[in-house]
DNA sequence: AAAATCCCGAACAAGCTGTCCATTACCCTA
DNA sequence: TAGGGTAATGGACAGCTTGTTCGGGATTTT
């Protein structure tokens, strides 16, 4: 029986990716050539372009073996199956909580330090996310389950940004709560003529 | 007296600018060389990085330019001045439309193939736009300013992008609804538990 | 008209990109 | 474990890009 691949091949590819992310993490996509990689990697030039047609095709299998990890993980998890629907924004908590632990990796991916490629790669991921969490009907069809999905990612993502860039100190939970709040009731809220009292604890002071 | 600058020089640049602008139009930001820029305005080698640094600073200085010509045509717009506070999205409607008459150019700003520079370009300006029209003060504190800032920005920007993508026959009014609908709004309007039965007229099925 | 400024074209070193090849090292399986 | 198959290597290649430098020529400004 063949192996599902060749050793060699496999140990290549993997040494590749690991280059790719460390790479990344210190310089950036865009700032990164070929050649940085090849020798970060320890891979001979000739057998990079035996796998990889350029960085962007390394970067985007990257993204595709995550994508296939989670859609399992996922899979595997849809024991507990529903309390989905109630919360169209479920994945969130979980997301910022995970975006703590390894803040430096979403700091590249998600800045533009990622490139364009990254970003809208892991927008597809959110959005694939998003859109089962998302409940089947809509209220009158005014608005496309696209749009909306489309919107809660983007919220997200802006959120994401804004932490780490001015308010890398909050907790996960004090975003996640930002987030939610902002997504879920809109704008409409803070700025009506009506005085509603909300007793929040307020974490930290606008700087702007 | 001197003239302001020396008029070939001024030549220069613009034809550097026109140059730029046609060829991310048909070809993308970052696919762009100097040597094409060049060849397309005419212009010799040397020139080019008598003006600008290199390609980037050729579109940042763009960017600037038109900062400044929106600065202006703001201050003198300023006469009938409020309404602003009224409606934090007031900017929204002028811009959908303005994006539906230049949709070429706004494709190619908005979407990846404009690259990371014009990306945050954009976003910068329209933060300029939407910091203006925002009430200076929020309800509760509870969220800071930059925070609803950039919200705001990323769901214009999601919407605008939504929209070339996937129904570029709606009208500026119909996105503009949307938009403004969910932003202020928020999403709970629509997933309530009330199951409200829609004989949709869908136009068109969520294509993934 | 003279002086100041700008543009041009060509040439340069340095670097990256893909692609080839012959040779070597490794892996898989029988 | 031996041998055929497969992958990795290093080097060399043409073609392209980037910035920089120069002197001569053209245009503007004063």
């Amino acid at each position: 029986m063949p192996r599902e691949i060749d050793r060699r091949a496999a140990r290549t590819r993997k040494a590749l990716h690991e280059a790719l992310l460390a790479l990344m993490l210190r310089k950036g996509y865009e700032a990164l050539s070929v050649q940085d990689i090849i020798d970060e990697a320890d891979v001979g030039r000739s057998t990079f372009y035996a796998h990889y047609t350029g960085k962007e095709d390394l970067l985007r299998s990257g993204f595709q073996m995550l994508r296939e990890e989670l859609k399992e993980a996922q899979s595997a998890t849809r024991a507990g199956a529903e309390a989905s629907h109630d919360d169209p924004l479920g994945f969130s908590t979980a997301m910022f909580e995970h975006a703590a632990r390894y803040a430096d990796h979403y700091r590249t991916m998600i800045g533009g330090r990622g490139g364009a490629v990254t970003e809208s790669e892991i927008r597809l991921i959110l959005s694939e996310m998003v859109r089962q969490e998302l409940p089947p009907t809509l209220h009158g069809e005014a608005i496309p389950r696209d749009f909306v999905v489309q919107f809660i990612v983007g919220a997200f993502l802006t959120a994401l940004n804004w932490w780490f860039e001015r308010k890398p100190k909050l907790s996960p939970s004090q975003v996640d709560a930002m987030f939610r709040r902002l997504t879920l009731e809109g704008l409409s809220h803070l700025i009506g003529g009506e005085h509603r009292q909300v007793g929040r604890p307020t974490a930290s002071r606008d700087t702007d």
